[in-house]
DNA sequence: GTGTTACGAGTTG
DNA sequence: CCTACCAACTCGTAACAC
């Protein structure tokens, strides 16, 4: 939902580059949307001009700036790369994994994906008919969403509220009332589960079914089994559902948006008719790709999924930075067709935060912290978690936003703990003007057992949500902090949706204890180690001094994707670029997919060495094993598509001519 | 060499 | 009048410590 304004531009034209390509990220997601808006480019110059001059506005334009720096830096590589290398036998191996891939199309399964219209609102309206018809937003500082009325104006999800009213001086302010919507998304998700008991719940509006088997036995076709559960959900709630029917969740998802108020599309389950979807669609509706990938994207001549095929060389020669195995896949239109409930065990990281007005007075910030620290608490306990890495995440008054971890040996969840190490880690910041403040921890452990019968772990108990629940009791310190907490509640309410349905689902299971796996109790000395003696400095400065105007050698910029030039705690470390660290190889070879040379050390691991591929990286995919994450060679996707791949490049590669016949043994390892 | 820690970036709803 | 731009989560990458 949100500031997704920030999307992108366009080839910015000459006279104010920044200006240009700002006025588009400040504006919004426009470019996907459906039918809102009278003119977008004036709603672009209206939030542009409110937003001037604000923090909010300069954070913006310094990181606007840091992405065309890094695009530039881009297409210097792809300059780079493109030399020498024989394109046409790059486009061969490049058309054989498309082959391959196509190969493996799945279109059995027909898979819908549902998403309630404008939910939010259409919950109040039906508890307020007084709105029916006019311009409002849910939400006050931010809007969580908005009345199709309202988005006609350009008003959005996510939206502060001061933009909206001043695009649309009559909009009214309607208030988040969130046990009703969660509510109400319990209806919704019991009847979809009707056809699909299994079904995938993606937030409290929307989520993924697999209607093949109903259909099947009830002798409907796709189309009319939507339509009837669409019709079922109206009559039962009153609230309308647009669907998608396609033989995979990517597809299903972008469908969904195809006749959105209140429609339904479905994509012929043909090759052809697929591929002839994705042909124009633009890149941005893929999910996984966002504005920072759009535009990356873009620079090399890349805005629709047709685009994908055109470009295949390059993506493929910078397979590191595009990830050309997701790439192809969707521009064939495949992905994952898998649907089943988010297994609780999946989870990787719990935490709390909070946004404030800005604040520099340390006590006051260590109450927050507290007090986070003890809904952190709670939310963990009530789920049953515990965890060994405790992360401090703050944002200063400028935007900038800062994490610091400190592992331990052993799980903690207690709020005096949390706080204690929380804290230990924000006051080595120093003086530090902040505007949130936010704990997170990883490493879980998960106090429920796997519960032998998995089945009934999902929904049971949807309004447990914790975050809500405590945020809404006790609030002791808040109110020195705040003015009003209106504002405050804001927060609470601004995005129920995924999490809270997650929370839900695990909810259900008993307690029961497993035994402390030691697994990760190895490196209790590296826990200890000190911080690097330089990086104080490296903190967000207090005072006067802007980050920026830090020199380098005692503040080192943040990495940038692209050739990484080293974080804050690296500063005084290691001289070399390790970047284009070339591992020691045993044997050198020509990759069959790009021709460039490839190194193979002696256990087996690949790796072009031209550029990319550091040592860490491949013991990093060594240490990986599986060769899940997609063996950290190249070739593999790094843009991580939310829908799980079938196949990946390298297994592909190494499938098809028998190089390397110990890579398998040590990947088995 | 292996395993671990730390931090920024990116996406989503 | 002024209002003042999210939260949760995952991933990739580099460095450190034995």
């Amino acid at each position: 939902m949100q500031m997704q304004n920030l999307t992108t531009s366009h080839q910015e034209p000459p006279q104010s580059q920044e200006t240009e390509s700002l006025v588009q990220r400040l504006a919004g997601p426009s470019s996907g949307k459906a039918g809102l808006a009278k003119d977008q480019t004036e709603i672009n110059r209206i939030i542009a001009d409110v937003s001037k001059g604000s923090k909010f506005y300069e954070n913006e334009k310094k990181k606007d700036r840091e992405l065309t720096e890094r695009i530039n830096k881009v297409l210097k590589t792809r300059d780079e790369v493109v030399k020498g290398v024989d394109i046409r036998k790059v486009e061969a191996n490049v058309d054989r994994l498309l082959a391959e891939m196509e190969s493996q199309r799945d279109l059995t399964q027909t898979i819908v994906h549902v998403d309630m219209d404008a939910f939010y609102a259409s919950v109040e309206l039906l508890s307020n008919p007084e709105l029916a018809g006019k311009p409002f937003g849910v939400g006050r500082g931010v809007l969580t969403t908005a009345s199709y009325e309202a988005r006609k104006y350009g008003v959005r999800s996510g939206m502060p509220g001061f933009i909206a009213k001043r695009l649309c001086p009559d909009l009214i302010f309607v208030q988040n009332h969130f046990s009703k919507y969660m509510d109400m998304s319990n209806r919704i998700m019991a009847i979809f589960k009707r056809y699909d008991p299994n079904m995938l719940p993606a937030g409290c509006d929307e989520g993924y079914l697999n209607i093949t088997a109903y259909c099947e036995e009830h002798s409907i076709s796709a189309e009319d089994c939507v339509r009837e559960m669409r019709r079922i959900v109206f009559e039962e709630t009153k609230l309308t559902v647009s669907a998608g029917i396609a033989p995979n969740k990517m597809l299903a998802k972008i469908c969904s948006d195809r006749n959105k108020p209140n429609g339904q599309f479905h994509l012929p389950f043909d090759r052809k008719s697929i591929v002839a979807f994705m042909h124009d669609l633009s890149i941005r509706k893929v999910p996984g790709i966002g504005r920072v990938n759009e535009r990356l994207l873009e620079s090399i001549g890349i805005k629709t999924c047709a685009d994908i095929f055109t470009h295949r060389v390059v993506i493929a020669l910078m397979d590191k930075q595009f990830g050309l195995h997701f790439l192809l896949r969707t521009h064939l239109g495949i992905a994952s067709n898998e649907v089943q409930p988010i297994q609780r065990e999946e989870r990787k990281s719990i935490g709390a935060e909070r946004t404030f007005p800005p604040l520099d007075d340390r006590d006051k910030l260590l109450q927050m912290l507290e007090h986070i620290a003890s809904e952190l608490e709670s939310d963990m306990s009530r789920n049953g978690w515990m965890g060994k890495t405790v992360t401090l995440k703050y944002k200063l008054d400028t935007y900038q936003v800062f994490t610091r971890a400190k592992s331990l040996t052993r799980y903690v969840s207690s709020k005096q703990e949390l706080f204690s190490i929380g804290r230990d880690l924000f006051v080595a910041e120093g003086h530090v003007k902040v505007r949130l403040i936010g704990l997170r921890v990883t490493r879980l452990k998960d106090l429920r057992a796997p519960s032998p019968a998995g089945i009934k772990r999902f929904f049971e108990s949807a309004n447990s949500s914790p975050r809500k629940r405590q945020k809404l009791g006790s609030e002791g310190m808040r109110d020195e902090i705040y003015e009003n907490d209106e504002q405050e509640k804001q927060h609470m309410d601004a995005m129920p949706g995924f999490y809270e349905h997650e929370e839900a689902m695990h909810h259900v299971n008993a307690v029961e204890e497993s035994e402390d796996d030691q697994r990760g109790m190895v490196a209790e000395k590296s826990r200890e180690r000190p911080r690097p003696p330089v990086s104080a400095p490296a903190r967000p400065l207090t005072s006067l001094v802007k980050l920026e105007d830090v020199p380098r050698k005692i503040s080192p910029p943040k990495p940038k994707p692209l050739g990484r030039e080293r974080s804050k705690s690296d500063v005084g470390q290691r001289s070399k670029d390790p970047y284009f660290d070339v591992p020691n190889g045993k044997q050198a070879q020509v990759c069959p997919i790009c021709s460039r040379t490839l190194v193979t050390d002696n256990q087996g691991l690949n790796a072009h060495v031209d550029f990319c591929l550091s040592r860490s990286a491949i013991q990093e995919a060594r240490s990986n094993g599986g060769g899940t994450s997609a063996d950290k060679s190249e070739h593999t996707a790094s843009a991580k598509p939310p829908f799980g791949p079938t196949l990946n490049g390298w297994d592909f590669l190494m499938a098809q001519k028998e190089t390397n016949p110990r890579t398998k043994d040590k990947k088995r390892k």
